[in-house]
DNA sequence: TCAACAGGTTCCAAATAATGAAACTAGTTT
DNA sequence: AAACTAGTTTCATTATTTGGAACCTGTTGA
């Protein structure tokens, strides 16, 4: 094999290889079947197999017998729950969340930010109670939400381009921002201001004010938004919520750093 | 190396000894260092040290560089999330799940068996909330729980056999079942009557009454609870939610069967 | 009934990646 | 300044992974 060619997303070792499978079936939303995977992979027959007979022995797959398919496993539900527990954001930021959400009688995210693309950490749903996996956990774009612009605004410079490569720039909506010229100016703007809007450019009708948030020596922890539909709330009145945004994620960078692990 | 030897936990490869290490940084619970990792592993420095490099290259593990110490990566919930959403169960119990705990106005738990752990796939928390040991992917003992018991119960002979040997059987409390016979004698009697429940024998004061959810082929898919304290209701009281239970057991169980993954 | 086939599993010599003792570096403490 | 601690790198040795091909096993079609 060529080995002056690195394989795309850095793939370390036989680990690499078998997390890149991992991926390969959580990506596909479903319960999924051996040979579906082979027509994907670049792995002959024989690898693939081993792969996830390791990774189901693992439980990081659980297989199907009756159904002959592959699905992501319990044992990553487990580290999640540790993961998410750990993280020195997302159970810091609860119930700041939990008491804007009360406030201002929107949907809160919190968000962060992984290899250019935001990852929901947490939700609160004015009304609705915990909403655990099902909605922490997944993954947006971030050239066309509010979190992802304005965690992205505030990286420093390498980060920032970085970021800015990594993005689809797929036309969602009219507003979508599509080029990385486009984007990285509104980044500017964004940073200038403080603030990030998400104008309808990820789905039809849906808006948001996002704010990022910042630790005490500038860098970025994550960012938090105000979500609300153009049916519900005009834009005017999501910047009304803009001081209490802002208020809340300083309160969170502010708990996140001082927090420290109990012992 | 000894190749007679199997690595207890069944190691294999590479990969098993990388998620070995990723299991023991979320099992601490807290960001550790190389340090004190490499006390409690076999491998020796060199080796632990680039199962951390690979890991943390994947975004399994995160490295705090102000703080030198790891802990569970963001991909973990990313992939997570994917877990869930595709699980037979979690999903397709959470309104059922809702129901009941307004019905009851309990909380409900919702498990599944990972290798004789309770693994807690879903709460709902009635209006009340009870402050206590248990959220979506955390996991607990078999033998000294609700939902434990009423899985392990109703497991095929030799699964249940091997559920019974990889419990700790601690002493939580005076009522904790400390041996495998008991443990056996009670899963028969709950086999016999289909429930189970928990008699303050994991924490004082906290009682409940669990069912298993059963396939139509009468395999195992998990377990569900009504949990309450002694101090908010007696054991009798619990007993008065056994219909309901039941009931919403089999609701799930069939509505988990018929589900079919959107295409 | 038998042959061809598809999906999945196992083999084994060759290729590759992991190993780990020891050396090294960079901070800290004595 | 020497001894120590914590983390990182090196490199020859060793073990694991690889993948083409053969092999199952249940299904399809003639």
């Amino acid at each position: 094999m060529n080995s002056q060619v690195r394989q795309q997303g850095g793939a370390d070792g036989t680990v690499g290889k078998a997390l890149e499978v991992l991926d390969q079936v959580a990506e596909k939303g479903r319960p999924v079947r051996f040979s579906e995977l082979l027509a994907e992979t670049s792995h002959p027959k024989a690898t693939l197999y081993r792969l996830l007979q390791t990774l189901t022995n693992q439980g990081m797959l659980a297989y199907d017998e009756d159904r002959q398919t592959y699905a992501p496993g319990l044992r990553l539900v487990r580290l999640a729950h540790s993961a998410w527990r750990q993280s020195s954001l997302a159970p810091v930021a609860r119930p700041y969340l939990a008491a804007l959400a009360q406030e201002v009688g929107e949907t809160i995210h919190l968000a962060q930010l992984d290899r250019g693309q935001v990852l929901y950490v947490d939700k609160m749903n004015a009304a609705e109670p915990i909403e655990m996996f099902s909605q922490a956990g997944k993954v947006g774009p971030g050239y066309c939400t509010g979190v992802g612009k304005a965690m992205m605004a505030f990286l420093d410079a390498e980060d920032r381009q970085d970021a800015i490569n990594r993005q689809a720039y797929f036309a969602h909506t009219p507003n979508t921002l599509t080029t990385p010229d486009a984007l990285a100016a509104e980044l500017d703007r964004i940073k200038a201001e403080g603030v990030s809007y998400d104008r309808e450019e990820h789905e039809p009708g849906i808006i948001c004010i996002a704010a990022p948030i910042l630790s005490s020596t500038g860098r970025v922890i994550g960012a938090l938004s105000i979500t609300t539909s153009t049916s519900r709330q005009s834009f005017d009145g999501l910047e009304q919520h803009r001081a209490a945004l802002l208020r809340t994620a300083q309160d969170i960078a502010g708990a996140a750093e001082s927090w420290q692990f109990p012992t």
